[in-house]
DNA sequence: GTCTATAAGGTGATAGAC
DNA sequence: GTCTATCACCTTATAGAC
């Protein structure tokens, strides 16, 4: 299958009906766990027609974390320099920790992968990735020098907040094997917890 | 090989030895990715040696699994109720980081497991785990009502904890492609940041 | 206790009919 | 474009000599 060929709707609509069978396998195994038989069960097709889409296994798994970069990114992308520094910061916490909970195979996908040293997307990490994080960091420290927040490590703060929102995506099967039987309210009291605490920690001298 | 047996020095070394082996590769490649030619080559054995001692695959997994889980909790046993408050966390906090410097295999391993629903330790983690965080999150829960620290709640305060510390071990890839070229002092800089970051946190305004 | 040889099954990928 | 059949390889695990 030509990357670069026209495509008629059909092969668009399998293409999309393949990544996101291959979203639900890869993130729940990772890339080595995973195999082309459930992958092609997950879509519904046998599993030559799946290698008739895409060339290889591994090709599958690139066209995936990279059609996911952006989106993933999203968040980040939206910190407004012009906007009110806490605020700002806080709308980023929250809207992280949305997707973790609206998107968690995306999340675990990416987890699998850097975990395992990010074999195959280091080139984005060392590439746009960081491009994208250096510009936020100089915003976050722009506005520590100005003193219209508490001065941070920028870098370490984004860091924070990755950690900390992803983990309920991430770790999901800890947390809820912790919290249990109670929770189902994980989310929303996450969220009141990170509020909380960036809030403290950006407002402080 | 019977575990309840009596072992020689010799084959407590091997054990030793593969188990460090194991712990090399599982955390590396995680379970499925790992093979046991990796581990018995890592090990210095030949593949059928290594069956002697452990019977199978899983087998060798979950004996990394059981033994380490006391040590990864010892910072967190280590929380004192006695204590300062305050400095009983950041200690943890700071305590925890270090294990993520220097055990960076060892929170990967886990990390590895958790991501993809923590199939084999799943139980430790409903027992012995729960029972501790729900213990020491009690202690914390105390020291707010006591007004020692500003309030929080527990359990997501621990879960912050371990995501922010652990990230530097288990997302070290993306980390360090962030941080590049400069950084080798990541540590020392997330020290400085978590520090500052709970005290913040955990002091009333 | 440790080795060589090999069984048994799974897995990624291809050939070729339709 | 999709299927059945199949190849070639890898991986776990066992048998049996030493």
């Amino acid at each position: 299958m030509n990357d670069a060929s026209p495509q008629t709707r059909i092969q668009k609509r399998n293409m999309g009906v393949i990544l996101d069978a291959a979203l639900e396998v890869f993130s729940a195994h990772g890339f080595r766990g995973a195999t082309l038989d459930q992958i092609a069960g997950a879509a519904g097709l046998s599993k030559p027609n799946l290698l008739y889409y895409f060339p290889s296994k591994e090709a599958i798994h690139i066209a995936l974390l990279s059609g996911l970069m952006d989106t993933w990114l999203a968040p980040l992308r939206r910190l407004d320099p012009e906007g009110d520094p806490v605020e700002e910061i806080v709308a980023y916490v929250l809207g992280k920790l949305e997707m973790a909970r609206d998107y968690p195979r995306e999340s675990r996908l990416f987890a699998n992968e850097i975990v395992q040293g990010a074999p195959r997307i280091l080139d984005q990490i060392e590439g746009p990735l960081k491009a994208l994080v250096d510009e936020k960091a100089e915003v976050i420290a722009g506005w520590g020098d100005a003193g219209h927040i508490a001065p941070v490590d920028p870098h370490h703060l984004i860091f924070s907040i990755w950690a900390t929102t992803q983990h309920y995506a991430d770790f999901d099967a800890q947390v809820r094997g912790i919290l249990r039987p109670e929770g189902d309210a994980h989310f929303a009291d996450a969220a009141k917890f990170l509020e909380t605490m960036y809030r403290r920690m950006l407002t402080r001298p």
